[in-house]
DNA sequence: CGACGAATTCTAACGAATTAGAATTACGCG
DNA sequence: CGCGTAATTCTAATTCGTTAGAATTCGTCG
């Protein structure tokens, strides 16, 4: 009686993503030693992860065998986004500018990303005045 | 061998943590009738989470019995922050501004979020230029 | 062709989270 | 004072995520 399963990456598989995302189509051993600069993990959990993820249709295989080779399948940019949505709608009931207040009181962001903050939004409320 | 438990309040705790933090102190029937405004839940199962939610100083009762209350004991503005904080570093890798950016170029905040924004940030950065 | 290492599949264990029934306790009201 | 309702505790099932050993397959290199 748990709650559905999400259909959204989980922690672990985000991790695997990254990997993907920032490196391209890579090989298991090539995504289990950038791992390792972070933690230890052994090469079947990755193998594990990665064919759950195939699952999923986050992950494909090109390949098999030896020279095989892993990519994401998800954009990281869809995949962020919803993972922001959710957390809007989960921790701040919708209201994204609660969320966008704890960033830059909490002091998050540097003076040079407040500055290019402001131009991102004069650019928006320009481009888009009334909505 | 799963990861070590988060010390941050699941997703079902963090539901009834925003019942207490808009309601303040309430019985039992009051957060499950609350609850049942989004979703059909027992209320055992509610007073069971209470129980874990306890043990873990996440609320705390007051009274027993017939005129008991429940209240939570950590702060909405810490909590959120640190969610806040765990999923810069988990999606984003620290870069906070990619957040921001997200939701700026998402179309989550109205003209009039955006302007509180820009307000928000020229304080900001009046107050503390150098950093 | 045979062996070695990489890759893959199969299997399983475990903890955390969620859910709720059954049983028990505590009170307030009549 | 006891009856009923609310509250609480006890217990347990179920699912998901994570982890990794064992066994197997695959392909290349000598």
């Amino acid at each position: 009686m748990a709650r559905p399963p999400s259909d959204q990456p989980t922690d672990g598989e985000l991790e695997i993503l990254r990997v993907l995302w920032a490196a391209g189509p890579s090989s298991l051993s090539a995504v289990c030693e950038t791992l390792r600069a972070h933690r230890e993990v052994a090469t079947t959990t990755v193998a594990t992860m990665l064919r759950l993820m195939s699952d999923k249709r986050l992950v494909k295989r090109t390949g098999s065998g030896r020279g095989a080779e892993w990519s994401a399948v998800v954009s990281q940019e869809k995949t962020e986004r919803r993972i922001v949505d959710r957390l809007v709608d989960r921790v701040f009931d919708g209201a994204a500018d609660r969320l966008v207040a704890h960033l830059v009181e909490g002091g998050a962001l540097s003076g040079a990303q407040l500055a290019e903050l402001r131009t991102l939004i004069n650019d928006k409320t320009k481009r888009k005045p009334g909505k």
